[in-house]
RNA sequence: GGGCCGUUAACUCAGUAGGUAGAGUAUCUGCCUUUUAAGCAGAGAGUCCCGCGUUCGAGCCGCGGACGGCCCA
């Protein structure tokens, strides 16, 4: 296996004296990656015994303890070095000295590098400075660095490298490890508020032969031994409502949608959207289920405090949030006059003045939620859910019963984004199929987003979905909400990006 | 897709008027047994993103391209 290091690309100096020093350790016997060396404790332990202890107290208690991670700094004199040495959760000071260690030992230290891993075995003590520090009386070298870690001062910046290695990002920047522990901590949340409430966690189709559930355009895939074309889920909407038409009440789903867009700092191609769907539940049950979310996520990774710091803006999740209708939000939030947007061509008029660019396929209502977009989204940094959305943006929403153009639908906004879109499902086959022939209607007129038919949605519709409710949270934003984040790539851990070029 | 900005040593960054590149960290050598951005002395390290052009001469100017960031659609 040595000869193939030499194969390894782009050996700097750094990197070739690291490898020498490799091969010096492998002739004296130091295996460089061995295994078998378990790790009974972890640094965050030692730092729970040692507390505030004093240095005569740990001294006195001369238990031993072996930790594993990775070197982080290196303080060397001449017979005694400093490490730093950091673990899965926390770092701590390691010492070693040479009358401790005796020599032979103490000159493989000497050969350590930042970026090893090592296994380190001591007692606990305090220097000077107060410091708690592993006085080390044996170590294994776990895993040999080759390539130099980013400098221990300002770290890893460039940020294209720390979205292509974000292993070097993790390991440098606590931040980042900070944000994707609270990553994990929010879906982990959502999972048990869900589960306490009875909703069974399914899985469904990722690769699907008719994209539905949602507008946007799709990835196209290929079966070779079917030879049939496939396409990335846009949204298991469909898939868990023929769920509730086969008996299950609750049900939801966590996991990646795929939509073919333009990337952003509020869009990757690939992304973690909630979804779940609620049988004898209304919009209005999932408004205020969403406010219990919201507050249960904040209990767990914001200490507790239903005010979040984003970007500046203090945003406030105490319950109960705003609700407007959408047409309530255009005339009261987006001070347009009721009359110019009674009709399509006094909308189309507002449109135009706004600036807004319009396609021949789409009628007053998609127009509404255009003018929306501009005029009131960005304006909704406190929590406001809007509802009663035209029926024509709304293909799958079941109709107002006041007022069968509109919908019983609510999007939620938060710092001027939108996080979750939920209605009362249309569970009417008739209507729903009408609702398929306008969206097939509008893909002829040019529409590529527009909403394809689905028969076999329809046959299981047909044999009877209970009403209900269901709705769609986009876990990334959630996240880049409770951690501050203005990208989204800043909460994926690995953002799609184009290709390195191969030089 | 459009606009603006960026790309210089492994990392973080300087770079004079256009005269073939510099610091700190990291690395190596020497000294050093409580340091912590350890210290002191010395050394090595570059496809200045790529290509073409202007020029006696380009990291720097012009054009084209790649990748990335932010904003807009």
């Amino acid at each position: 296996m040595e000869g193939d290091f030499a194969q390894m690309e782009d050996l700097n100096v750094v990197m070739r004296e690291r490898l020498q020093k490799a091969e010096e350790l492998e002739k004296i016997h130091v295996p460089l990656y061995p295994n078998g060396h378990p790790v009974p404790h972890h640094i965050k332990d030692l730092l729970e015994v040692a507390g505030e202890k004093s240095g005569k107290e740990l001294e006195s208690l001369g238990r031993e303890y072996t930790i594993a991670g990775r070197i982080l700094a290196v303080r060397s004199f001449g017979k005694s070095i400093f490490m730093h040495v950091l673990d899965a959760q926390e770092r701590i000071q390691v010492y070693f000295q040479q009358n401790h260690l005796g020599q032979d030992s103490f000159s493989i230290v000497k050969k350590l590098d930042i970026g090893d891993l090592i296994r380190v075995t001591g007692t606990l003590f305090r220097t000077r400075t107060e410091e708690l520090t592993l006085s080390v009386k044996e170590f294994v070298l776990l895993s040999k660095n080759l390539r130099p870690l980013p400098e221990k001062y300002h770290g890893l910046k460039d940020v294209e490298t720390r979205y292509r290695q974000r292993y070097v990002d993790l390991i440098v920047n606590e931040a980042v490890r900070d944000t994707f522990r609270k990553r994990a901590k929010i879906v982990e949340t959502i999972r048990r508020f869900l589960s306490d409430k009875g909703f069974l966690e399914v899985e469904t189709p990722m690769m699907q032969p008719i994209p539905g559930g949602a507008t946007a355009k799709p990835f196209k895939t290929h079966h070779k031994a079917l030879d049939m074309e496939l396409f990335l889920r846009i949204a298991p909407e469909l898939y868990l409502k023929r769920l509730l038409v086969g008996g299950f009440e609750r049900v939801f789903e966590l996991n990646r949608n795929f939509r073919n867009e333009g990337i952003s700092t509020q869009h990757n191609p690939e992304f973690t959207m909630l979804e779940f769907y609620q049988a004898y539940a209304t919009y209005e049950d999932l408004m205020t289920l969403t406010e219990e979310l919201f507050v249960e996520i904040a209990r767990a990774v914001n200490e507790g405090r239903l005010e979040v710091e984003y970007q500046g803006m203090t945003i406030d999740l105490t319950p109960p949030w705003k609700r407007y209708s959408l047409m309530d939000a255009l005339t009261q939030l987006g001070d347009i006059p009721r009359e110019s947007l009674e009709n399509f061509e006094k909308t189309i008029e507002v449109a135009r003045r706004m600036g807004i660019q319009t396609e021949k396929f789409e009628g007053h209502g998609k127009l509404l939620t255009k003018i929306f977009d501009v005029a009131v989204e960005p304006e909704l940094i406190q929590p406001t859910f809007i509802t009663h959305y035209p029926v024509e943006v709304s293909p799958l929403s079941r109709r107002n019963e006041m007022d069968p153009g509109l919908t019983d639908r609510f999007e939620l906004f938060i710092a001027g984004r939108e996080m979750a879109n939920a209605f009362s499902e249309l569970n009417d086959p008739r209507d729903q199929r009408q609702r398929f022939q306008s969206q097939l209607e509008a893909k002829d007129a040019g529409d590529e987003e527009a909403h394809e038919m689905d028969d076999d949605y329809l046959r299981a519709l047909e044999y009877g979905m209970p009403p209900a409710a269901g709705e769609g949270i986009g876990i990334d934003r959630v996240v880049m909400l409770f951690t501050d984040s203005l990208s989204i790539r800043d909460v994926i851990l690995f953002p799609h990006l184009r290709p390195e070029k191969r030089s």
